[in-house]
RNA sequence: GUUCCCAUCGUCUAGGGGCCUAGGACACCUCCCUUUCACGGAGGAUACAGGGGUUCAAAUCCCCUUGGGAACGCCA
């Protein structure tokens, strides 16, 4: 398990763009990337694109700004804003590097390592379930993997279509390798039929691809889900008739929903930039999809990105999936939140309070004040929301919670020398010590105490019984404000 | 079905033969702080899937069982 690390270590991110960025590609990218800065090597981004139908442009401009977001940037790949190619061993796109793989390919059909296949859908959809009802696996048995490449290509040049597949018989032994996460692997060389190297348009598949382009872009190790685990039987294989050197595998277990499944795009939804829109900070989301797995040598739970890269080791990483809980995350999410300098949470909360355009005060000692009060109370940004609601006059309004408030005895008189001490004052907002003061009038004139004293008070500052304390609430209002909140109030008995 | 992977509190995990009467974190419960709700502080409850070995000694090593997951595509 001890494997040495080369001296230059090459770690990639290969995403597929058909959809967005979720948590457990983010944590993907995330592991190479502290592999890649703990050992000072590169961390590339390499764009599967080779499923046509599926791949789409927005997509990988999606995945690119959610990584940008994340501040996981890249050595070599796409240019951020451009996607252009960046980097001595592109094209980064496997779509545009179709040429390549046809070369390979036809270096294995001429060693006879690989074989034209001219199997009809039909045809290996009835060998798939004549295998089923035998209790076999469902692997391919080409009447044409013995045909000599000549045969095929004439057979070819009089317009058939056929696949490449790479030819698994005399391959009888296991392939062994060891894991960076789980120890020694081993697969029996049957667990897998004939693969196809190359599609009938002869784009290339991602087993093929992905072994030619580890190869050339001199990617010394593979760290990526549990899902491709069997997939590095077919890789080796390929490896193998290739006779290169095989990079070092690490399979990092699979993030899980609720029910222990597979984190999946239609169930889960986990995307980045869902989890952005709901007020996450990157910063979070990092620190908790990094501990999805691994964990700090010391326990450390809250940590930066630079935290990690001091700390990672693969040796930590851990073997078992794990489940995904945003009650966890969320609580994280709130420390990432305090930590930060009031004016960078006033910037971060802008786009949520401008989403409910609101119109808060300009002046920069007010904001730093409003954060000052409201930041422990926020565990993600949009909470800012309802936290301001109060301070912005449009949305003042008696909830029906503040009614039995209201209908006490004492709350007139309360709420009428509010209004009227409130209305003396000479500044435009009170400071802490001077609300203290006029709610200690209130009381020694009104002889109202306890909840019928900041009960009905807070009802006139914020529309109901509970909430934030006043003494931080009150100097966020300005007076006129106050006042007339307070007559509102008083209308409503 | 076949192959492979995995298994410590509800969840994320520490642990890698004796330091384990199993530690931490989130969540939960109790108390304190607080003229509300939070924040904060102090406590508490809760786990080695089961069975066999190996060993003076097993959460830790081995085997079996059970349970869970993944993969078996002209997807990645």
């Amino acid at each position: 398990m001890a494997s040495q690390i080369s001296p230059h270590v090459r770690v990639r991110f290969a995403p597929s763009p058909t959809g967005y960025l979720h948590v457990g590609g983010a944590r993907t990218a995330l592991y190479n990337y502290l592999f890649a800065k703990k050992n000072k090597g590169e961390f590339i981004l390499r764009i599967e694109d080779t499923d046509e139908a599926r791949s789409t442009e927005e997509s990988l401009r999606g995945v690119v700004d959610d990584l940008v977001w994340l501040n996981l940037l890249w050595a070599e790949g796409v240019n951020p804003q451009t996607l252009q190619d960046v980097g001595p061993h592109g094209p980064y796109r496997q779509s545009q590097r179709q040429g390549i793989y046809k070369e390979v390919a036809e270096k294995l059909l001429g060693e006879g390592k690989a074989y034209y296949c001219f199997l009809t859908d039909e045809e290996l959809e009835k060998q798939r379930e004549e295998a089923k009802l035998a209790g076999r696996p469902p692997q391919v048995n080409s009447p044409y993997q013995d045909w000599p490449l000549q045969k095929a290509l004439e057979h070819i040049q009089v317009g058939n279509k056929g696949v490449v597949r790479f030819k698994t018989k005399g391959l009888a032994k296991d392939y062994i390798f060891t894991d960076l996460v789980r120890g020694e692997v081993r697969f029996p060389s049957d667990m897998v039929g004939d693969f196809v190297l190359l599609r009938s348009d002869g784009m290339p598949v991602y087993n093929f691809c992905c072994v030619v382009d580890d190869h050339l872009m001199k990617i010394t190790h593979v760290l990526r889900a549990e899902e491709h685990l069997p997939n590095t039987l077919r890789q080796m294989m390929i490896y193998e008739a290739m006779n290169w050197e095989i990079p070092q595998f690490g399979h990092m277990a699979l993030i899980l929903d609720e029910d222990r499944q597979k984190l999946s795009k239609r169930k889960g939804a986990v995307a980045c930039g869902q989890l952005k829109e709901e007020g996450y900070l990157a910063s979070a989301i990092l620190n908790f999809i990094v501990l999805l797995g691994w964990s700090h040598p010391e326990g450390t739970e809250i940590m930066t990105v630079e935290d990690m890269i001091q700390a990672f080791d693969v040796s930590r990483l851990n073997p078992a999936g794990a489940i995904f809980d945003r009650v966890k995350f969320k609580w994280m999410n709130a420390m990432h939140l305090r930590a930060l300098p009031h004016a960078e949470i006033w910037k971060l909360i802008q786009p949520f309070l401008q989403r409910e355009k609101m119109e808060l005060p300009q002046d920069p000692a007010w904001q730093e004040r409003s954060v000052a009060a409201f930041k422990t109370s926020m565990e993600t940004l949009v909470d800012a929301i309802e936290l301001y609601k109060p301070l912005n006059d449009k949305s003042y309004v008696i909830l029906p919670e503040a009614e039995e408030t209201l209908k006490w005895d004492p709350t007139r008189a309360v709420l009428t020398t509010w209004r009227d001490l409130v209305a003396k004052h000479p500044t435009d907002y009170l400071t802490e010590e001077e609300f203290l003061k006029i709610q200690d009038e209130v009381k020694n004139s009104t002889g109202a105490k306890g909840k019928n004293l900041f009960m009905p008070i807070r009802v006139a500052v914020i529309g109901k019984p509970h909430g934030t304390e006043l003494k931080i609430l009150v100097p966020l209002i300005a007076k006129n404000s106050l006042i007339a909140r307070a007559e509102q109030a008083l209308a409503a008995i």
